[in-house]
DNA sequence: ACTGGCACTCATGCTTGGTGAGTGCCAATT
DNA sequence: AATTGGCACTCACCAAGCATGAGTGCCAGT
């Protein structure tokens, strides 16, 4: 027995099936793949795969559809990288450059992306944690209260109001102000956000005295910023192409669109793939940790702007997908939209 | 013939229908009810309530569902308003009191809700429209690029990044800045946005002339934003909720979804009722402009701080709706957001 | 190791007939 | 004139029965 055909019928097989969506049977599968040879073999390399539990009849007497398991299979050694259309790249490239600023970039990228796969994409924004401070301002609001703007190297903008119990249209507060400003400036600028944090917690030692429950308050409120990362947000497109392949899910899709709605799940799995590089990742039904995605297979890959990997994107859809043109797409929109990003 | 009980008939059947949301029949109507007339009378009723248009049978022989003219009659003249709940009022209390910014503000918003209507909730971001101007800070970021931070009253915060072509590090420059800070807040700040972009096109003439075409390029800009409120940002959530509800729509739920992803058109919805006071709008079925959102109703009013509307607030479901509830709990939801927005 | 043949299984689709909720209409009653 | 009981009729829905055919597993032959 060929050990080579037979792992050429589990590819004709997940082709089959991600094209008709019905379970493939031994002589549909002949007369769609030239395999030369008969149907009974190819119906004992069936059972074999069976046996190996990369594919699954859904009920005696119907074809069989592939396992998780086979799609990992698939995946891993059978699937070659199909390039896109020149047209397609075409498309990619003059929808981002048409975006004037970061909201309308991941906008835009993730309305691409659901549209190239008819899946529904996901776009992390731009993580704050491997980004690094451009910028701090402290702005007085009239009353008491300080505003405290964050500018990082992604263009990225985070504020906080800051409650400080002096009154700052007061001359001595607003002099205050301008050497806090520089201070802090100067022990941010240019840090990763993680250093930044450990950096003003040395600072209120150096500083006038006076002023130092004040720095201290403000260097607590950038802190939990930059250390919370509570800011994190993704966003979504093409959830209606759940519909479409509304059959595909063994549950309902209720449970699907819930899932989808936890961001911070959502976050969890695009944030994992930053860390490895900028390979796709995918993961396939039960490989999944998260309960109402078992049913869904997830596509994603890290970008961002030049070397560092600074946010997730991807793509989520049944298992049932073509797996080859999805990764295709969202390696393809990742390069160009962390190109975009480089400025 | 008696109109009064004609109409408590149409009553009868909105209720019946939207809490079975099975077509309702003469008998059945009779067994809930306490009609005091005979089934042969209220199918009378039913034959003149279908006569007017008020409802109709799905197929001969099956019980009658109103239709939108049905649904609007019973709203706008037959439904009480319905209270909340004291648990429901503590829950709306508790939950949006611990709300740390705007952003956490909207966020928990559009998820209470979203569960307490067990619909889909949207809420729109306090828009820049009528809100009015904090304060305009000028930052510059390093090579000849100028940030341009634009606060609002409503705490709401917007960057644009500007290609000044000159070099912002030199001191003239930083100079320049100082005074344009000044200048331009002193000529925006406290203004409506839309006085704001007003005042600043009028600066030009009044300023050094060196730094005259800096202005002016700040100065479209700033007003490119003030003016364009390309901004406008909506929230989701509850998608899932369409699930539960999916065989309420004629159609399938799939254009439904198509629908709520286009904001621009949720923004309209949710534009045009600030302009209505306080009351809460509902939008029934065909009445709705948009072809994707013909099958379903919106409930929705404005919201924001002081007496100012600066944003509205609503969810979208099924026609068939229990309308007293969702508008009950619509109106309690923008009254206590607004409350907290207004600090 | 592969192939052809054959009996068997079982989901799917169609038809059929029965059931019952619900209607419309009419003549009788108040 | 409004209401009521009665009655024939309609039609969606369900269950049962039946045919169909795709697909399988297995075995004996090459």
């Amino acid at each position: 027995m060929s050990e080579d055909r037979r792992l050429a019928v589990l590819r004709a097989i997940v082709q089959d099936y991600v094209e008709t969506s019905e379970p493939v049977g031994s002589k549909a599968l002949l007369e769609r793949h030239r395999l030369g040879v008969s149907a009974a073999t190819v119906r004992n390399d069936m059972a074999a795969l069976e046996e190996e539990g990369l594919i699954a009849a859904p009920h005696t007497s119907a074809g069989r559809i592939p396992t998780d398991a086979g799609y990992r299979f698939f995946v891993d050694r059978l699937s070659g990288v199909k390039p896109l259309s020149s047209a397609e790249k075409r498309a990619i490239a003059t929808l981002l450059d048409g975006a004037i600023d970061l909201d309308d970039v991941v906008d835009r990228t993730v309305r691409l992306l659901a549209s190239l796969t008819r899946q529904v994409a996901v776009v992390q924004y731009p993580s704050l944690t491997r980004s690094s401070v451009r910028h701090i301002e402290l702005v007085p609001l009239g009353g008491t209260r300080l505003l405290v703007v964050l500018i990082t190297t992604t263009g990225r903008v985070e504020q906080r109001i800051l409650e400080t119990g002096l009154d700052l249209t007061e001359e001595t507060a607003e002099r205050m102000l301008a050497s806090l400003r520089s201070d802090v400036n100067g022990a941010t600028v240019g840090k990763t956000l993680a250093d930044a944090a450990g950096g003003l917690g040395e600072l209120p030692t150096q500083v006038d005295p006076a002023a130092r429950g004040l720095l201290a308050a403000i260097a607590a409120e950038l802190t939990e910023v930059l250390v919370e990362q509570r800011e994190e947000r993704v966003v979504l497109a093409g959830t209606s192409n759940l519909i479409r392949a509304g059959e595909d899910f063994s549950t309902s899709i209720g449970p699907v669109l819930e899932a989808l709605e936890e961001h911070v799940v959502l976050l969890k799995l695009l944030g994992t793939v930053t860390e490895q590089g900028d390979t796709v990742a995918v993961r396939i039904g039960a490989e999944n940790p998260f309960a109402g995605l078992q049913s869904t297979s997830l596509v994603t890959t890290g970008y961002g702007a030049g070397s560092d990997l600074v946010a997730g994107l991807g793509v989520v859809g049944p298992t049932r997908m073509d797996y080859p043109t999805t990764m295709a797409a969202v390696r393809a929109v990742a390069t160009y939209v962390s190109r975009i990003l480089a400025d």
